[in-house]
Parts: structure tokens; C-alpha cells; sequence
DNA sequence: ATTACTACCTGACAGC
DNA sequence: TGCTGTCAGGTAGTAA
């Protein structure tokens, strides 16, 4: 599941137990985020590579001392402590790689003005523009559900009509709030200690399909849009004609 | 160039 | 108990 988030709260906690530790001889010299990716930047190669690069899909975690299991793919071992990748459903990937990354910006780092240029030559829907991670990087499905909600924008609205600026103070007001929390656990999300999330108790209208905006008290719809589980108010959230 | 759809993989859950 | 079908937070690949 994890999304930009609950990446960064895993980034946080590994900074503060795993930098300056060795891997195979080499330092750890950083750990950083760009949208979903975290990057383990190293003092010398390993493998050739001096990067390693974990991408952990929908089911992938990283844990510091815990006991494999039979999702387990790989066990890093640091001078002090062990990282353990686990992914039940094998859609992530943990890579060493010197290679640029393959995303578009972090769009928590990405200034309004310039998500808007990306949007306004575009006419796709702007839910499953907003999930390419080629045009920006970091949303998964709650929170872009949770950051239209919030900027009052239906997911079908036109790219090319959407208010970028008021997107962008949505965007970047959620995911804070969204790290301060420590990100979302609906089922599958930990942090390195083991420890769940707590934003899933301010989400909106992700999975409360039925219940009462808490805007306007209209009931929360969940449909489908480019075969993603959409959740939205269907009164604060008007499809303009 | 852009968009739409499918497949990948496992587990949880509902319904029978 | 156990079978079947559906669904899940991501993304790569293919085809229109």
C-alpha cells in the first residue's frame, strides 16, 4: 500500500537506526525518498552499485530485527541491525542501481505553478493523471481520493480544468498531515518498528462509503474510475458539465 | 503522444 | 469445513 506517506515514515525511522552503519564494507551514507521510491545511498559499491533502490508495491515492508517469514525476499544484515524486505504479493522491488529514477517529481516537492503546467495541456481525468507516476510522483489511491475531497474536485474533472494552485495547498496540506500521523494502516502498513499508522482515523472519504460527509452530511459514494475504488461527496465534489 | 486495459500475486472475506 | 468469487493501497506492458 504504501504511499508517499507512510514511505516517508519508514524513510525517518531506518535514517534514525540504519545511517552510518556498514553493508558489505560500505557506509551508509543517506536514505531518501522520492515519491514512493527510498533511496540507500552507500560510501562504496556493492554489487557494482553504490544505490539501492526499494520500490515496495502494494504489500511490501521493511523491518528492522524482525524474524523472516515466508514473504521474506531478502535480509540486509548492518553492522548493528538487519533489515528485513518482505512482500506478500511480490508486486515491489528492492534493486541496487546507479540509474536515474524513472518518475516524475515528488509532488511534495513540487511547486504549484509547475503542477500546473504539467495539468493544463492535458483532458484525461485528473484521478488517473494524478496516479501516473511519470507526471508526478508520491499519490497512491487514498490519498488522491483524500486530496480531491479536499480540494472539492470531482476525480472525472478534465486535467486542463482543474484549479492546480488550489490542488497543490490540498496536496501538500494532507501528505503533511499524512506523515504527522505516522501515514495510514488499513491492513498491510507497519514501519520498520512494527508500529501502524494513525491517519486512517482522519481519512474522509476513503472507505466510508455510506457514511456522512463531514463537510455536508451528504453520503459518501464509492464508485469505480479508471477501474480504481473511488470514494468522494457527490455534493462537495460536483462533475461541472 | 496519450489513453485504456490487463496481468502480475497472495490473502481476506462473503456467500453458499 | 471448505469451495468459489470478489476485492485490495501499485505499476509494467500492450494495444488502440
Amino acid at each position: 500500500m504504501p504511499e508517499l506517506p507512510e514511505v516517508e515514515t519508514i524513510a525517518r525511522v531506518l535514517r534514525q537506526h540504519l545511517l552510518g552503519q556498514r553493508l558489505d564494507g560500505a557506509r551508509l551514507n543517506a536514505i531518501a525518498r522520492h515519491g514512493k521510491a527510498l533511496l540507500f545511498d552507500f560510501s562504496g559499491a556493492i554489487t557494482g552499485r553504490e544505490r539501492l533502490v526499494a520500490r515496495l508495491g502494494m504489500t511490501g515492508t521493511l523491518r528492522l530485527n524482525a524474524a523472516p517469514d515466508k514473504h521474506t525476499q531478502a535480509v540486509l544484515q548492518f553492522d548493528r541491525d538487519a533489515l528485513v524486505y518482505s512482500d506478500i504479493r511480490k508486486f515491489g522491488r528492492l534493486i541496487w542501481s546507479n540509474e536515474p529514477l524513472h518518475l516524475g517529481p515528488d509532488i511534495l516537492a513540487l511547486p504549484a505553478a509547475e503542477l500546473a503546467r504539467r495539468l493544463s495541456h492535458r483532458e484525461r481525468a485528473i484521478k488517473p493523471l494524478l496516479l501516473d507516476q511519470m507526471l508526478v510522483s508520491g499519490l497512491g489511491n487514498i490519498y488522491v481520493d483524500e486530496c480531491l475531497f479536499a480540494a472539492r474536485i470531482h476525480p472525472l474533472t478534465p486535467a486542463s480544468q482543474i484549479d492546480a494552485a488550489a490542488l497543490s495547498q490540498a496536496v501538500t496540506s494532507i501528505l503533511e498531515a499524512a506523515i504527522a500521523a505516522g501515514g495510514s494502516t488499513i491492513s498491510d502498513f507497519y514501519d520498520p518498528l512494527g508500529r501502524p499508522g494513525r491517519y486512517q482515523e482522519q481519512h474522509r472519504v476513503y472507505g466510508r462509503a455510506g457514511q456522512p460527509c463531514p463537510r455536508c452530511r451528504t453520503a459518501i459514494v464509492r464508485t469505480l474510475v479508471a477501474q480504481r475504488g473511488t470514494h468522494l461527496c457527490p455534493s462537495c465534489q460536483p462533475l461541472a458539465q
